[in-house]
DNA sequence: TTTTGACCTTCCAATGATTGGAAGCTCTAA
DNA sequence: TTAGAGCTTCCAATCATTGGAAGGTCAAAA
């Protein structure tokens, strides 16, 4: 299978896996007589396994953990686990911050006429005239 | 004042002052005899409108725009309202896929062991062999 | 007066994840 | 044989920020 199909399969277009690759997040592929990459199943299910992880968030180094981890067959879950709940608490941590930015933006806007006028809430509120919230 | 004093005061370090400058956020600052940059309090209050748009989460293309419309005395508030929408829904979106990741997660943790045991469903997920939900 | 040390200057490189393009080689089908 | 799709490598850009190196300037202490 060339890096063509391999990213067809796998929903890894082939540029990000030649960079998946080059950065060690997986193995080097094995060459054809005339230098194409070539790759198996299992090589694809690793792509699909790291495409999957970056779906759900995870870094490409916390991925690199994680395609280690499930390559070795005597992982414990517990190193996963960790990882997992140390990624949520971020991942909560973030909404919380985004949560708190989109309650701000939404008040000043609602107090914003948001016509012609030039008196704007929002302007006022970043140049450090802050209203009562 | 210095860059220095002018970064105490504003919250933005000297380096990103330099770089805000640089990239056209602010405009260039006058300079001493020797070639230190000089700040008077106007500027400062512009880097401290850019440093709170940051903790809002614009963009700093979205801020450039915001700086401007600031510093133009006929601006319309429709323009910058609308620019505070449509950052509210780019931030609700990602709230909401965050959320949609934190629900997985921890569903998937919910049914990992964690300890030295090395059946993992998190691992399992991601190889793709999805259990229901 | 010299020296120390804090502060300033510019420039170049790295981060993280991905995308883009250029230049050139290989394969397949017409 | 040639067109074009697919592959190769390498280098650069994105975004916002941080880091370091190499060197000039300023104020106060020795």
């Amino acid at each position: 299978m060339n890096i063509g199909e391999a990213a067809r399969v796998s929903g890894v277009n082939a540029k990000l896996i030649r960079h998946y690759e080059s950065i060690g997040i997986i193995p080097k592929a094995s060459r054809s007589e005339s230098g194409y990459r070539t790759y198996t199943e299992t090589e694809v299910h690793i792509l699909s396994f790291v495409k999957r992880a970056r779906t759900l968030g995870f870094s490409m180094k916390e991925i690199k953990k994680l395609v280690s981890l499930w390559r070795n067959k005597n992982r414990a879950s517990g190193e996963v686990k960790n990882l997992a709940l140390q990624h949520i608490n971020e991942m909560e941590q973030k909404i919380f911050e985004l949560q708190s930015m989109v309650q701000t933006l939404k008040h000043l806007s609602k107090n914003c006429h948001g016509d012609h006028r030039p008196d704007c809430p929002i302007l006022n509120d970043l140049a450090g005239q802050r209203e009562d919230l």
